[in-house]
DNA sequence: TGTACATCAGTGAACGCGCGTTCACTGATGTAC
DNA sequence: TGTACATCAGTGAACGCGCGTTCACTGATGTAC
């Protein structure tokens, strides 16, 4: 069967895109091939049209999760959007759904863990620093901006690993209070 | 053969000692227990007198793991054994070894995104966020203790995410400089 | 306008491999008599 | 003190399964004539 001319393009996106939620929720590891082209409709043999291994996919699929999370960043100078930003980071949404969400707190941890770093961590681990640091959060500094995606990159982590809801939460509030001073200071 | 007494308890300390390392290097998914068992010098048909499963073990190299690392904590009244722990947590051979390392960072974070968080990780993060708030860092209350444990994980896992060794080495600098005085105003 | 052919995204069977787990067995040693 | 037996940590072959990857093939459609 012949496809139309950008029939080839989407069906790579598609790839993409649902190889992308599937690494960031069950990790590179725990994502088959198979399984992956089975739910979008295609058998297993037509991978090797689009990708030349897995191992590309995954740095496909990183690239396009950071793209897609740098998108959604506003403009730093706006500190109400800034604000409710780091509101959404830090919610019980973001925790509770991995594969939705910062590549940073999943593809890149497990790729940082296997000792395979990717230079597409270090362009969204800047833009991120850069403009938690330029914008109305309390913490003003270059370096500051820095200190701030860690303790929020870290506070997803324990979030996450931690058994206890209240705790969870509470890791979520402590880091949210230090980070960003109270909406009617704003 | 028939052994000594204590011998079986001794192997079940062996396997988990090296199973520890190697899920925090490699993953859980990572690590398989042929390959273990035979570091050990032992085939994998032993295993199952020692654990009920794969995920038993898993378990107990957590707690293991754990045990370990607030057994290396220091009395959070002293400043200057903190200071130290801090510099050691927050450095390059922390960074670059996450076998011997916290297994927050690794094991806690591939079971938290992998939805199966365990207890023993909210003994871990009580307790260290408890002796960071009662220490002479930067951040005196509970809550602070707990924002300073978030920005130490986050940042080791951004150091490992990273491909560039200077910003690696930058987020390192900038976490620490942030939550812990200089030295000579200790 | 109609026929012959080239294209190529996707198919599906097959490959070798390592996985977690099971199980009948081994054999050195402690215990019972 | 000497023999027979029970114990049980560890052995090693085997299981079914899913993995990443390869490859000869299909067949609907665009293009050439």
């Amino acid at each position: 069967m012949r496809y139309s001319s950008n029939h080839k393009a989407e069906t790579r996106k598609r790839i993409i895109g649902e190889a992308s939620r599937r690494f960031r929720k069950n990790g590179i590891e725990g994502t088959g091939l198979v399984p992956l082209m089975k739910a979008l409709g295609l058998t297993h043999g037509g991978f090797y049209a689009h990708f030349t291994s897995k191992d590309a996919l995954v740095q496909a699929s990183l690239e396009a999760a950071v793209g897609d999370m740098l998108a959604r960043w506003p403009d730093p100078r706006n500190g109400e959007e800034l604000r409710a930003f780091v509101d959404d980071y830090l919610s019980a949404q973001h925790r509770d759904n991995p594969g939705e969400g910062c590549p940073l707190t999943s593809l890149g941890v497990e790729l940082g863990l296997r000792g395979t770093p990717s230079s597409t961590s270090d362009a969204m681990v800047a833009r991120m620093a850069e403009r938690l640091a330029g914008s109305e959060v309390r913490a003003a500094a270059p370096q500051q901006g820095m200190v701030a995606l860690a303790a929020m990159v870290g506070a997803i982590a324990l979030a996450r690993a931690v058994s206890d809801p209240a705790t969870s939460d509470g890791i979520l509030d402590a880091v949210r209070a230090a980070i960003q001073p109270p909406a009617d200071e704003g």
